[in-house]
DNA sequence: CCAGAAATTAGGTCATTGCCTAATTATCTA
DNA sequence: TAGATAATTAGGCAATGACCTAATTTCTGG
């Protein structure tokens, strides 16, 4: 397994890829993006139809979240198609959260089952 | 109780307070500095010391994570002391994740309990 | 009151980010 | 192959952020 690809499940939250997903995560329009994802993949056309912003501004966006790892693109004949990498961003933030805030650590254990079931669920999808 | 001091509780995601949460947590010294207080309030000058960067850089970063509403500053004659505002970081990632990521929407409910047994802890304290 | 320490505010520089338009690449279809 | 559409890259510009030094505020102790 490719530890930054599913960066947060043992990386302490004071690795490289927290960087890029926190800096991601600085801007409204990436959150937006991240919610339209949670819902369905997009191309990157109809993900610029839904902002108003050109669409190369919504292309180095997307950009953004990809390098740090949050979507994933994949090219079908001439359109791009987003989807969300949805085990990353509840990982990532799950880690540091549990780094940083003390009410949070009692349920490190329920956030590891949490991987587990996400596991079982991707196997079993 | 005023809304955005306990942000996270029902404010949605997309919320005015979110957006300095995150970008309060987009710089690699303000989690650091969270972290230390994770631990233990501090006075300005003790987390100045643990870095590499001049004072009144520190003291920025600090009220950054201040209007953030994640530490809380409290002056002792000629010292002042930071402490961590727990359930703030805590609760508005936890917010974020359930409104992005599909799989810990399942949790929502458990998040609920955990502010609640936070509630308690506070007022037992 | 004055010297000294803690912390912040003020002001300036430099790099980065976010947006735009124009140009380019890649693909589909007639 | 030419023309249209999807998406990106390239390049430029204004605004923002992060750092610094110097000056100021606030408190303590002689």
């Amino acid at each position: 397994m490719s530890k930054e690809a599913q960066a947060g499940g043992d990386e302490p939250a004071t690795g490289a890829g927290i960087q890029r997903v926190f800096e991601a995560l600085a801007s409204a329009p990436r959150r937006r993006i991240l919610a339209y994802l949670s819902h369905s993949s997009l191309t990157a056309g109809e993900i610029a139809a839904r902002f108003d912003m050109s669409k190369p501004s919504i292309s180095q966006h997307l950009n953004v979240l990809e390098v740090a790892g949050l979507i994933a693109r994949e090219r079908k004949g001439q359109f791009v198609h987003y989807s969300l990498v949805e085990n990353n961003l509840a990982n990532t933030l799950n880690g540091f959260v549990q780094d940083v805030c003390p009410v949070a650590r009692p349920i490190k254990r329920e956030s590891k089952a949490l991987a587990a079931a996400k596991g079982r669920e991707k196997a079993e999808g």
